[in-house]
DNA sequence: CCGGGTTGTTAGGTGCGTCTAATTGTGCTA
DNA sequence: TAGCACAATTAGACGCACCTAACAACCCGG
């Protein structure tokens, strides 16, 4: 179940293209990581090898149970982050932003629920 | 003046012994962090190579002015970042310091000042 | 229904940080 | 002071994520 912060990315992003309603597409998640086309590619394969996406040559880019629910742990980790950042540090929300989309992947479990659980008693939830 | 998240791990722990008033050895870097010998020997390589570390076959291992100042920058994000989580969150020391040694290379400066900010309006400084 | 622009894929190669196995240097002790 | 244990280094290789250049498939306008 081990995920590499670059494969976490790339199913962030399928993920929230999803939520924004529009259809995933190579080039656009390559020009949105800042990558090659390639190595979107190769991700996808990746990340298909390892059950987290449905995809075939030329097809549609989907995630799977196991990916979506990945994906959206991720995705959480994020938001909360990003509330500890805005909401209580008084930081800007593109900084904030950028800041909880490289600390998402390296802080644990544990701390995330301990941001909660503070954002909850302050009422910043 | 970019260094990878894993120069500043040899780096930091270098720093850190120095506080520790211990001598800086390579088995000992190497058990520390968790990685083989050579990696360390090939870390310090570059790290003398980049400037940052005096180092000399077989010889002492120490660091430059630089170095010094690069490792101090890194070890005082870790100690805002523990702080935040200990006096604020309410985290376990140990957690919180796993936390704080892989935040630390990912947080941006802005983040730390914020954090910082945070820490001294509510006393926790 | 076909030709060209866009999108996607393949092939091949690079840098970085890591490893193991083998070798060399250091320094203590008997 | 010779030898031995251990510390450090070298040599060579690997995996991962990335790249560029070239090629293949798709699809839409004429």
């Amino acid at each position: 179940m081990k995920m590499s912060i670059a494969m976490q990315n790339y199913l962030e992003i399928i993920y929230e293209t999803n939520l924004a309603g529009a259809k995933v597409r190579v080039s656009d998640m390559a020009s949105k990581l800042g990558v090659s086309k390639p190595s979107v590619n190769n991700a996808l394969n990746v990340l298909k090898e390892q059950g987290f996406v449905n995809y075939e040559r030329y097809g549609d880019i989907t995630l799977t149970d196991i990916g979506e629910s990945q994906a959206q742990k991720i995705f959480k980790k994020h938001q909360t982050i990003k509330k500890l950042f805005v909401n209580v540090l008084g930081m800007e929300e593109e900084m904030a932003d950028d800041d909880a989309c490289r600390i998402e992947h390296v802080i644990s479990q544990d701390a995330v629920e301990a941001i909660e659980k503070y954002l909850e008693k302050t009422d910043n939830n």
